[in-house]
DNA sequence: TCCGTTATGTCAGTTATATTGACACATTAA
DNA sequence: TTAATGTGTCAATATAACTGACATAACGGA
């Protein structure tokens, strides 16, 4: 009873043990979210980096060294490391820019979109039995609150599509 | 209305870029949650792997080495690292086991519980706000979505509890 | 055309976190 | 008494990140 009083004194649900459970829901939900993935890479001697690079360059075809630096939030020496492995290997392909010859514009290969589809079906495939289990109204709260949780910036990224929208803008 | 009528073809809404945004739900969301400990962490020139062993000895007050370190799946070397330094700088108090006089039985000091509350408060705060945001309904959601991405013996951590319920056992 | 800025890349050194392997010590249990 | 267990430590290595410094090529404005 002590209990119910408290919940009336905050009807907010916040209650410690509630917020306590979604650490680590989101703690081994990650866990074993980069697990699957993690395995397939080891088979070529990548790490999370290179899944990072692949992934990012695969929804952003042509995308700059230095836009994918502003989305991966590491230094270009540290992208420079992994980058180069990925390129030397032929995983990526890089490209003079058009209209400013500097830049150069990263696109997967063959080999790379087959590496990628790979390494995300996984991935995929987790989800959308996480997703069928839990059914449509729980994903879309899973959403709401993942769009809560992140930094007004890349909330953007999500926002212009609708419930269950589709992407329209790059990455 | 291309869109509507895919919807159709599909009901589990299992589309590939449903999947996909998934994904980079889950990529920014947790990218941001742990920064928010991170730069806590940082002022105590503690990295992830102190906050780790603090948070679990505070779940598991008591704890032995060897049960944590099969909780970390690290080894004890690298437990060491860390775990001595906490020990030393007077954040976590080893006693021996009365059983058994080999154990080290780990619990935190005042200092320690102090530190764990600062930084699991500020990822509290993150989840409450996004909590408060998306509303009761969507925590639901968002808490089976979770469960149905972990393994089944991660699960049973949850499990237990009903819907918004408390936490019993020890994480 | 010259010059400052930008986009990219690289060399060198450092840090944090993890690894494997070998060994030591005290305690427990057969 | 002896083997196994729980813990700790020394040494060498790997990885993924970091900072700082510098180089090169291309762009863009004065």
């Amino acid at each position: 009873m002590a209990d119910i009083s408290t919940r009336k004194v905050n009807p907010l649900f916040l209650r410690e043990e509630e917020l306590r459970q979604g650490i680590e829901l989101l703690f081994y939900a990650y866990r074993d979210f980069t697990e699957v993935a993690d395995q397939m890479l080891a088979q070529y001697n990548f790490g999370r980096a290179h899944h990072r690079v692949i992934y990012f360059v695969s929804r952003n075809p042509g995308i700059t060294v230095s836009d994918l630096l502003s989305i991966l939030k590491i230094t270009k020496q540290s992208l420079s490391r992994v980058l180069g492995q990925l390129v030397r290997e032929g995983f990526i392909e890089q490209k003079t820019g058009v209209q400013d010859r500097r830049q150069r514009l990263l696109t997967l290969t063959e080999k790379g979109e087959a590496l990628e589809r790979e390494l995300t079906e996984q991935q995929r495939a987790l989800i959308a039995a996480a997703y069928r289990e839990a059914g449509a109204e729980s994903v879309e709260g899973f959403r709401k609150v993942m769009m809560g949780m992140m930094d007004e910036k890349d909330r953007k990224r999500f926002e212009d599509d609708g419930p269950g929208g589709l992407r329209r803008r790059a990455g």
